[in-house]
DNA sequence: TTTTTTCACTTGACTAAGCAAGTGAATGTT
DNA sequence: AACATTCACTTGCTTAGTCAAGTGAAAAAA
């Protein structure tokens, strides 16, 4: 079991991270009644509003069944208002919906960063941030190799 | 909303980047007739079997409840085995389950690598592997800050 | 020896997501 | 006008995971 390249162990390690820190933003949203889930659609509708599901689903890189479901729930809480507009629903927020995610974005935010900041230099961050731009711009175009 | 510093963009950067390659990664290893994750969790078997069920959701970061149920699955698709060893189950692979992660192992690793490899110079992976590491051990050790 | 504690694992109720089939309204085609 | 297509969204079934309460057997305490 000597295969590990230093591509494979990185992958590894992202994806332990992103598991890890998204426990951790989990559990620190509890405080202001989100999930990480949510805390990403919520702040997309606030920018993007008035929007469609499927607008959404692409910008969160979700499926439109994955979608419909976020905002069933979302809607239950009563966070967000779907009005029927031709065949299209748009949604936005609504005022609860606005307060929940004003009051949580800016020590959200900072808490994101932190996991970076703490442990790396301002160099180091520039660096990978100009690699992650790459790579994810990579993976979205990316196709499958044949079988 | 221009909150967006450096660390929140690479930070939603590397989430989107991990739920793509994610859904690429099943639908490559879709022609082994695996997911990803079971993929992970039959190669940690693999590397430290025998090993209990606790230390293996240690290992792939998981809760026990979580790994009890996974490893439900890949028994009834007869992958694993469960011995009740004293109090503890110890878990390791039959021979499908070998044959299966053998064959799928090397062009999985070859896949997971080439998201890096396609995108990125020798020195921006090396500093990429640096810096995820000092992170992932970061984020292990990372504590909530207090409300 | 009985009782309690501890430990590894399971389970019920839930969030989150995927895929694929289904629905229902608007728009094109014949 | 009647039928077919397209489009946005929903829904059934499944994987994957969380948390917290529950189970059952071994070890420790009484």
């Amino acid at each position: 079991m000597r295969n590990h390249t230093i591509g494979t162990l990185t992958w590894i390690r992202m994806m332990r991270f992103t598991t890890q820190s998204n426990q951790l933003s989990n559990e620190f949203l509890k405080r202001f009644d989100l999930t990480t889930a949510q805390f990403d659609v919520l702040i997309q509708i606030k920018t993007y509003a008035p929007i469609t599901q499927s607008q959404l689903a692409e910008k969160v890189t979700v499926t439109q069944g994955g979608m419909s479901r976020m905002l069933v729930r979302l809607e239950k809480e009563g966070l967000i208002e779907r009005k029927q507009n031709w065949k299209t629903k748009t949604i936005s927020l609504t005022v609860k919906g606005e307060q929940m995610i004003d009051a949580a974005t800016p020590s959200q935010l900072h808490f994101q960063s932190s996991f970076f900041e703490e442990a790396l230099t301002e160099e180091e961050m520039k660096a990978l941030y100009i690699a992650m731009t790459k790579i994810e711009k990579h993976s979205r175009e990316k196709k499958l190799p044949p079988a």
